[in-house]
DNA sequence: CGCATTCCCTGGGTGC
DNA sequence: TGCACCCAGGGAATGC
């Protein structure tokens, strides 16, 4: 699933490919996924250039001279970059089509197959800070520390690894990222935020940092049916010492790591590194 | 308000 | 091989 550093993967592929490309033409396929407007606004980037590549936590941002599209990947939204229509024809399945931008240079395909991913787009005047998608989102674990993290949270009688989902609170984490950091911080994923002191936020910073970094440096983590592109794939997954590794052994102590259900969510963890703490 | 649950959607996996 | 079934999950909506 894309998380931060999958979706920073995808802006820096996309960057080296689409930058200054102009838009000839665009095509959404799955309407709702165009959640704020319609395809008469959509139609508005026709003719402007692609300026930057950004990324707001798992948010990838394509700006153009006048607009900004916001594109969520959510599970398994990929894109593709296809010199021409026969090549992209021949080398996808169109089913999943939800966006389609066709540039003077080439084709960007954007697809999903659980059609849950979205598409907003804005004038470029309205600020980050305006914007109703991004206004919501959280600071990513490089823009908070331990002591604003721990006021967010010590009130909250939720399980940690549940609060570390919730993107308003902090963001960039997914189910992996989140099931990597507990462990690397020896934190019981339900352990009840409030229970969670000062020590114990410093190091949920500390390695949510140098996790997504290091996941950055191999392009994220491919399991499943994740994928930047054709042709690149994360090799991050080389390095998961819990997430998915039931029944494996847990690389600190030999433990065997165990699967729970945690808001609805797989979850693994290893119950000897791992104590549930209860005050 | 805080927290839990449901829903969206469909490919892939399992069991018969 | 084919069919029925269930699971996966980010985030919005709904419920308590």
């Amino acid at each position: 699933m894309p998380e931060l550093p999958e979706v920073e993967s995808v802006r820096k592929y996309l960057e080296s490919k689409i930058l200054d490309s102009k838009i000839l033409d665009v095509n959404i396929y799955v309407k709702k996924a165009l959640r704020n407007a319609d395809v008469l606004e959509l139609s508005k980037i026709k003719n402007q250039k692609i300026t930057k590549l950004d990324r707001i936590a798992k948010h990838l941002i394509i700006h153009f001279e006048e607009h900004y599209i916001i594109c969520h990947l959510r599970m398994e939204g990929k894109f593709f970059i296809f010199n021409n229509e026969s090549d992209m024809n021949n080398l996808t399945k169109r089913d999943y089509d939800i966006l389609k931008i066709t540039t003077d240079k080439n084709i960007i395909l954007f697809q999903d197959k659980r059609k849950f991913a979205t598409v907003d787009i804005f004038e470029k005047d309205i600020s980050y800070i305006q914007n109703k998608v991004l206004k919501k989102v959280g600071p990513e674990p490089f823009d908070i520390d331990e002591n604003e993290l721990h006021k967010k949270i010590n009130n909250k009688n939720s399980d940690i690894k549940k609060v570390l989902l919730n993107q308003e609170i902090i963001s960039g984490l997914g189910n992996i990222y989140v099931d990597e950091v507990l462990f690397a911080s020896k934190i019981h994923p339900e352990t009840k935020a409030k229970f969670l002191d000062l020590k114990d936020c410093k190091e949920i910073i500390k390695n949510s940092r140098s996790i997504l970094k290091e996941a950055i440096k191999h392009r994220g983590t491919t399991i499943r049916s994740y994928a930047i592109s054709l042709e690149i794939e994360g090799g991050y997954q080389k390095f998961l010492n819990v997430h998915q590794k039931k029944g494996e052994k847990c690389p600190i102590d030999g433990n065997i790591i165990k699967k729970i259900k945690v808001g609805g969510r797989g979850t693994y963890f290893c119950d000897i590194c791992q104590k549930l703490k209860n005050s």
